[in-house]
DNA sequence: CTTACTGTATTAAGTGAGTAATACACCTGT
DNA sequence: ACAGGTGTATTACTCACTTAATACAGTAAG
């Protein structure tokens, strides 16, 4: 189970990227238990102390509630995970746009590879 | 002219990325000077070492040449220049699509926000 | 009660990429 | 010849991130 982090990238911003995208499809639904600190290191093959730090964060932005000594869970307050996807989605799309608009692309051209890509992918997944 | 750059980000990877999107929009011409690795430090507030990494790597990219002690030039080779574009379009596409597909939004949703934030965008800067 | 998990905190050390300081060899114009 | 500009190389320093080793308090189940 353990994911190919990228070097460049700080390992406990991508469990909690990782876990926003769960979030966001509500693979981990709100209420749901998460793995505590140690078994998430197990599973990822990183140290507890980085999951921990991870799991921190996340607490702090309220994707996450810690009792004590139990188990973390997924938030059950609907809106922040919507708030969680519309941010994904909004920084995705404002990525892009700087992208394309640093190159001078013009807009259909980059519409036209999009739906492409994307129905490429869907091909070879779903 | 110094530029805010990412903390997170090595900051010679961003003045890469720099020349990249201008050589790309050809607001960098083939062929034209570019600043030395000592004036391109002061010009944007960092050290010369990083910029001459900066540099160097441009060159194993094929992006600039550079002759003994003359300025280095960008690239005469079109085809590169044609790369390099299409490089950073298809980069931004794949970036996205998995953004997208990770949250798992819909492509209506998704493409009517990227015309929708392109049309502001335009409205603001051009 | 004991055991074995939870979450949390502290401290320290290691690691590596990025950056910085410095020096060198070279060419050119004056 | 000299001064000032090239590009280049070598060597250190720096800092964030990661890992590590413990320790402690609390709950739940046996």
């Amino acid at each position: 189970m353990s994911y190919e982090f990228d070097q460049r990238i700080p390992v406990y911003l991508q469990v909690i990227a990782l876990f926003k995208q769960r979030i966001a499809t509500r693979e981990l639904a709100p209420g749901q238990e998460i793995p505590s600190r140690r078994e998430l290191a197990a599973q990822l093959g990183i140290n507890p102390n980085t999951a921990q730090r991870a799991y921190k964060e996340m607490e702090e932005q309220q994707l996450i509630t810690t009792e004590r000594n139990v188990p973390s869970r997924i938030t059950m307050d609907e809106r922040i995970v919507e708030k969680i996807r519309s941010e994904l989605l909004e920084a995705a799309v404002t990525e892009f746009i700087q992208s394309v608009q640093a190159i001078g692309a013009p807009l259909p051209e980059v519409v036209g590879k999009i739906e492409q890509a994307y129905a490429n992918r869907g091909k070879q997944h779903a």
